[in-house]
RNA sequence: GGGCGAUUAGCUCAGUUGGUUAGAGCGCUACAUUGACACUGUAGAGGUCAGAAGUUCGAAUCUUCUAUCGCCCA
C-alpha cells in the first residue's frame, strides 16, 4: 500500500483492484465523508441537497439498471456535496411482501413444511431470520459501486419507525374517509393468492382461442343467440345475456330467457348501451363474478353474481369441472359444448391479457372483499403540483404520462393476502363491525368489547413504499416534527424507472402532499432503460444481462460508472454491452498515464515534495508567466467548466461527462501536455518552469475534481498523489471549481493558430507519404504581426509535433518542390525534395480550389439574394459576408500556388 | 383505438431558441513502437439527416401527411 502521507508518483500501471480496494467505500464511511447533519442546515444557514434512493427490494441482487440508477444519483451527490451543499443521501431497502414472502417458502418447500403448517407467528420469524441472513446483499452490492450514502440512516420499510407511519397514516385516511373496505373484482394472482393493484398486472398479448357458442331460447329451442367468448369455462357462472338497444338483429329477443348450455340455467337477455354491436356477434355473455365490466352490468340490472373460479385457478363449479385446473377446463368445456351441439365454431384470437407481475401467470379477476383507497382527491393536488411546474420531469415529457393516469385514475387495492408485509390495522367484533386503531388494545376501547378478531390481511409494499421521503427523515405520522424533516423536507431529486411512475413516483407526491402539505421533491430524473446490443430488455430468462460484479472485476468500477453514464442519454435508450466499458477503462488509463507524466515534470522541477507543495499552495495563474499553450489551456479548461455546469444544471449528465472526456483526452493531453514537453525541454527560466509545472497540475487537479462525481477512486488516489495530504482528506470534500469569464477566446487565439499549422503540417506530410522519420523544411508565410509572434513564440514545438522546422517569411513566392496550403490566411510551404510529385500536387490544389470554389459559390448565391440581405439578422450577413471574402482570399492564394507550381 | 418516443456515417448516438462546408465514440484504412500512455499517437475514408408536401430569405431543426420500429394506456 502507498504511504499517503508523502505524495509520491503513481505506479506505471493502473490498477483499478488496487485503487478500489483502498479508497472504498469501507474507508470513505469510517471517515465520515458521506454523513450529513441537520444542525448545519438549520444552524449554520448550510443549503440542503437531499436525494432518496429508491429502495431496492430486499430480495434483490444488483443490475445494471441499478449501476445506472445508483451511479447517477452519487453523481448528483457529489456534485451537490462538493459545491458546498449539504448533501444527504438516503438509502434503505423495501421489504417486498410477495417477492420475500414467495422466496422464504420456496426454502421451507424444501424442508417439507408450508407456511400452514408453521402458522403465522413461526413464519414470519423465518422470514426474518432470512432478511437478517440474505437481505443485505443488494446493499453491500450498492457499496461496490462507491456510491455515498449515509448510511447510518438506512431504514427498512418493516422497521419499527417505518411500520408506525405505516399504521399511523392507514388510521388517518380511514378516518377522513379516505380508505374504505368493500367488495370489488380485483386483481387476483391464483400462484402468490393475493390480491393484485392494477399496477401490479402487466399486459401482454397472447393467441387465445375466440369460442361462439349458441344459447337456445327457453321457449324455442330451435332458436338460439350466438355469444362470442375468449372465456367458455366462466359460461357456467353466466347471469345474463346481453345486447345493445339499438341493434336490430336481437330486439326482439330482449326480455326473453335463454338456457346457458352445460349448466342448463336460465337466464334473461338484456339490453345495455356497454354492448360493442361490432365485436364477435353483437351479443355477449355477462358473467359478474369473472369479469368487472360484466360486474357492473349485472348491478345495473340487478343480476346475482356467483363464480366458478376458486382462490387456486381451479374451478368450484357443480357441473363436473370442480377441481379441474381454468385452462384444462377450458379446453373440456369446448370438447363438451361441441358434443352437446352449441359449439358454433372457434376462431383464432390474439388478445392482451393481464398477467400477475411477480408469478407471470394470467390473473384472475376476483370477487372479493378488499380495503381501497380512494384516489381521487388524492390525485387532484398531486396532478396540479406537476401541472405547476412545483415538480420538474426530465425529461419533461413524462408529465403527459403522470396527466393521463392522474385524470383517470382508480382506487387503489392494498390489501394482500400474505403474511410478510404490515398487517392491516382493522378488527372485527362479533357483529362485523370495523374497528380500525393503531392497538388491539385501542380497537377494544373504541369497540367496547374484547372480543376482536384482526383482519388476517397485510398492506401492498406500495403502500408503504409511498411514505419513504416522509419515513427516512424520522416521520411517523401526522405530527411528526423533527431536525431532519425539518432540514430535509422536500427533498431535490429523485432519480428512478420511468416504469415505477405509477407505482411510486405519483403515489409519494400524493403522500408528501397529504400527509406533510408539500411536494416530497422537486427534481424527477427517469433514467434510461438498459437494453442489450441486439436491443432486447435484460431478462434472466434471456441470459442476457451481464452480472455487474463480474464487469467491475474486469474493467474496475470508475471505468463501469463512466461508461454508463457515456452511453445513457437523459430519456433514451440504451444498448449495454460489456465491451463497452473499455471506453471507461481506457479514460482512466489515460488519465493515469497522463497524471503520472505530469507528477514526472513535478519531480524534475521542484527539489522536493515540500518545495512543490509550498510552491503549489500559493499558485495564481499568470498571465506573465504564461506560454500561449499555458493560456490556451486556461482558456479552454473555463470554457469546459462553463459548460460542463450547464449541463449538470440541466440534468444532462452524459453531456456532462463527454464535456469533460472531450476536454481531459483532446485538449489537455493531445495539445497542452504535448506542448508541455518541448516548453520544459527548452530553457525555461526556473521561474517560468515552476509556473508551467504548477499550471499544469492546477488543471488536472480540477480535471479530477469535476471527473470525481463519475469516477470517485481513480480521481482521489490521484488527487492523493498531487501533494502530501492525510487520508482522512477527500477530493470528495474539496471544492467543485468554478468558470472564470476572464478567460475568454483571445487567451486561447495564439495556440490554435499553432494548433492549425501543425495539424496542416502532419496532413500534408501524410498525403505525400513523407517518412516518418524525414525531418523536412516548413516555411510560412505569415499574414500578420500576431501571427509572427504567435509562430516564433512556439518555434520549439514544431518539431516535436510535426518533425518539420518551421521558418518564417515575408514576400516570398512558393518553393520549387514543396507542397502548399493556406492556415488562417498564412501560407504554409513544405519543402519535399525527392518526394513530391507535381502532378500529384497539381491534383491536390485542384481539388481543394474546386471545393472551395463550390462553397464560394453558395455563399455569394445567398448574398446576392436580396430577400436574404433583407430579411436575415445584420450578424448573420456580416457573418456570411466575412466568410465569402476568407474563401476568396483563400481561393486567391491557392490559385497563386498552382501558378507557379505551373511555372 | 388514444398517447408518447424514435428514424442523422457500417454500428451506437450528439446536434440548445431555424443561420456549420452536419459532429463524436466504436469499427474500418494507412503510417508510427526506448522518453506518460498500443487500454497509444498521427493522418484518412465514410452521410441527398426515413419519405413526401408545406412555412421561410434560409429546414437535420418548425407544420402536416406517409412509412417503419419501440413503449404506455384502453
Amino acid at each position: 500500500m502507498t504511504d499517503h502521507t508523502a505524495a509520491q508518483n503513481l505506479e506505471k500501471t493502473y490498477n483499478h483492484h488496487d485503487v478500489e480496494e483502498r479508497w472504498k467505500s469501507a474507508h470513505w464511511e469510517a471517515l465520515g465523508v458521506f454523513h450529513a447533519e441537520s444542525s448545519r442546515v438549520l444552524e449554520k444557514g448550510v443549503s440542503p441537497y437531499t436525494v432518496l434512493m429508491p429502495p431496492p427490494n430486499v430480495t434483490g441482487s444488483l443490475t445494471l439498471g441499478h449501476v445506472l440508477n445508483h451511479t447517477l444519483q452519487d453523481i448528483f451527490i457529489r456534485y451537490a456535496r462538493m459545491a458546498g451543499r449539504e448533501a444527504l443521501w438516503l438509502p434503505g431497502t423495501d421489504h417486498a411482501g410477495i417477492a420475500t414472502q414467495t422466496v422464504v417458502e420456496r426454502k421451507l418447500r424444501q424442508e417439507g413444511v408450508t407456511r400452514h403448517d408453521l402458522g403465522r407467528k413461526d413464519f414470519l420469524a423465518k422470514v426474518w431470520e432470512w432478511r437478517d441472513e440474505y437481505g443485505g446483499l443488494i446493499l453491500k452490492q450498492l457499496r461496490k459501486l462507491g456510491i455515498s450514502c449515509d448510511w447510518r440512516r438506512n431504514l427498512f420499510t418493516m422497521d419499527e419507525r417505518a411500520s408506525e407511519a405505516v399504521i399511523n397514516s392507514f388510521i388517518s385516511l380511514y378516518r377522513d374517509g379516505l380508505i374504505y373496505r368493500g367488495a370489488r373484482i380485483i386483481n387476483w394472482c391464483p400462484v402468490s393468492q393475493t390480491a393484485l393493484s392494477d399496477e401490479e398486472v402487466i399486459m401482454k398479448s397472447r393467441r387465445d382461442k375466440l369460442v361462439y357458442v349458441s344459447y337456445p331460447l327457453a321457449k324455442d329451442p330451435e332458436r338460439s343467440i350466438t355469444i362470442a367468448t375468449v372465456r367458455p369455462e366462466t359460461i357456467l357462472a353466466d347471469v345474463a345475456i346481453a345486447v345493445n338497444p339499438n341493434d336490430p338483429r336481437y330486439s326482439d329477443l330482449i326480455g326473453e330467457l335463454v338456457v346457458v348450455p352445460v349448466a342448463g340455467r336460465h337466464i334473461p337477455v338484456i339490453a345495455d348501451d356497454y354492448v360493442d354491436i361490432e365485436f364477435g356477434t353483437g351479443a355477449l355473455k355477462i358473467t359478474p363474478a369473472h369479469d368487472p365490466n360484466d360486474y357492473e352490468v349485472a348491478k345495473r340490472h340487478n343480476l346475482p353474481a356467483f363464480s366458478v373460479v376458486g382462490k387456486d385457478g381451479r374451478m368450484t363449479d357443480d357441473f363436473g369441472y370442480a377441481g379441474m385446473d381454468r385452462f384444462d377446463a377450458r379446453e373440456k368445456i369446448i370438447t363438451d359444448l361441441e358434443e352437446l351441439g352449441h359449439l358454433v365454431r372457434v376462431e383464432e384470437y390474439e388478445h392482451n391479457v393481464g398477467y400477475s407481475e411477480r408469478a407471470d401467470v394470467v390473473v384472475e379477476p376476483y370477487l372479493s372483499e378488499q380495503w381501497f383507497v380512494k384516489m381521487k382527491p388524492l390525485a387532484e393536488p398531486a396532478l396540479k403540483a406537476v401541472n405547476d411546474g412545483e415538480i420538474r420531469f426530465h425529461p419533461e415529457h413524462w408529465i403527459n404520462t403522470y396527466r393521463h393516469w392522474m385524470e383517470n385514475i382508480q382506487d387503489w387495492c392494498i390489501s394482500r393476502q400474505l403474511w410478510w408485509g404490515h398487517r392491516i390495522p382493522a378488527w372485527y367484533d362479533q357483529s362485523g363491525n370495523v374497528w380500525v386503531a393503531s392497538s388491539y388494545e385501542e380497537a377494544c376501547h373504541l369497540a367496547g368489547t374484547d372480543k376482536l378478531v384482526q383482519d388476517e390481511d397485510v398492506l401492498d409494499t406500495w403502500f408503504s413504499s409511498w411514505l419513504w421521503p416522509l419515513t427516512t427523515l424520522g416521520w411517523t405520522g401526522l405530527h411528526s416534527d423533527n431536525d431532519d424533516l425539518r432540514a430535509f423536507y422536500p427533498t431535490d431529486t429523485l432519480v428512478t424507472g420511468p416504469d415505477i411512475i405509477f407505482f411510486w413516483v405519483a403515489r409519494m407526491i400524493m403522500a408528501g402532499i397529504h400527509f406533510k402539505g408539500d411536494v416530497p421533491f422537486r427534481d424527477v430524473y427517469f433514467t434510461s432503460i438498459i437494453r442489450d446490443m441486439k436491443g432486447r430488455k435484460l431478462s434472466k430468462s434471456l441470459g442476457n444481462s451481464p452480472d455487474p460484479l463480474k464487469v467491475i472485476d474486469t474493467y474496475g468500477t470508475d471505468a463501469l460508472r463512466f461508461t454508463i453514464v457515456y452511453i445513457a442519454p437523459l430519456g433514451q435508450d440504451v444498448m449495454f454491452g460489456e465491451e463497452k466499458c473499455e471506453l471507461g477503462r481506457n479514460f482512466a488509463t489515460k488519465i493515469w498515464n497522463a497524471s503520472r507524466f505530469v507528477f514526472m515534470q513535478r519531480d524534475r522541477v521542484f527539489g522536493s515534495s515540500e518545495d512543490f507543495e509550498q510552491a503549489f499552495a500559493a499558485f495564481v495563474p499568470d498571465r506573465e508567466l504564461m506560454t500561449d499553450s499555458g493560456l490556451w489551456i486556461m482558456s479552454r479548461f473555463h470554457s469546459m467548466l462553463e459548460r460542463y455546469h450547464h449541463a449538470m444544471a440541466q440534468f444532462k449528465v452524459n453531456d456532462m461527462v463527454k464535456i469533460v472526456h472531450e476536454f481531459f483526452w483532446g485538449d489537455y493531453c493531445d495539445w497542452y501536455l504535448e506542448a508541455l514537453k518541448s516548453e520544459l525541454s527548452g530553457e525555461p527560466s526556473a521561474e517560468q518552469a515552476r509556473h508551467t509545472v504548477c499550471l499544469a497540475v492546477h488543471i488536472l487537479e480540477g480535471v479530477l475534481k469535476t471527473l470525481h462525481p463519475v469516477m470517485p477512486f481513480i480521481t482521489d488516489e490521484i488527487w492523493h498523489a498531487i501533494a502530501p495530504h492525510s487520508p482522512e482528506e477527500s477530493i470528495a470534500l474539496t471544492v467543485m471549481p468554478k468558470p472564470d469569464a476572464s478567460w475568454g477566446a483571445e487567451d486561447a487565439a495564439s495556440f490554435d493558430l499553432v494548433r492549425n499549422i501543425v495539424s496542416e503540417i502532419r496532413s500534408l506530410r501524410s498525403a505525400f507519404n513523407v517518412p516518418h522519420d524525414l525531418r523536412a523544411e516548413a516555411i510560412v508565410k505569415v499574414a500578420s504581426k500576431e501571427a509572427r509572434t504567435a509562430l516564433v513564440a512556439c518555434n520549439r514545438i514544431f518539431p516535436a509535433m510535426t518533425r518539420c522546422e518551421v521558418q518564417l517569411a515575408e514576400g516570398i513566392e512558393r518553393p520549387a518542390h514543396s507542397a502548399g496550403s493556406v492556415v488562417d490566411g498564412n501560407e504554409l510551404f513544405i519543402r519535399l525534395e525527392g518526394l513530391i510529385s507535381f502532378e500529384k500536387e497539381k491534383i491536390r490544389v485542384e481539388k481543394e480550389i474546386a471545393k472551395v470554389s463550390a462553397y464560394i459559390e453558395s455563399l455569394h448565391k445567398k448574398l446576392s439574394n436580396q430577400a436574404f440581405v433583407a430579411n436575415a439578422p445584420a450578424d448573420v450577413v456580416a457573418r456570411e459576408q466575412e466568410k465569402l471574402e476568407e474563401a476568396r482570399s483563400l481561393v486567391r492564394k491557392l490559385h497563386d500556388n498552382l501558378d507557379v507550381l505551373a511555372l
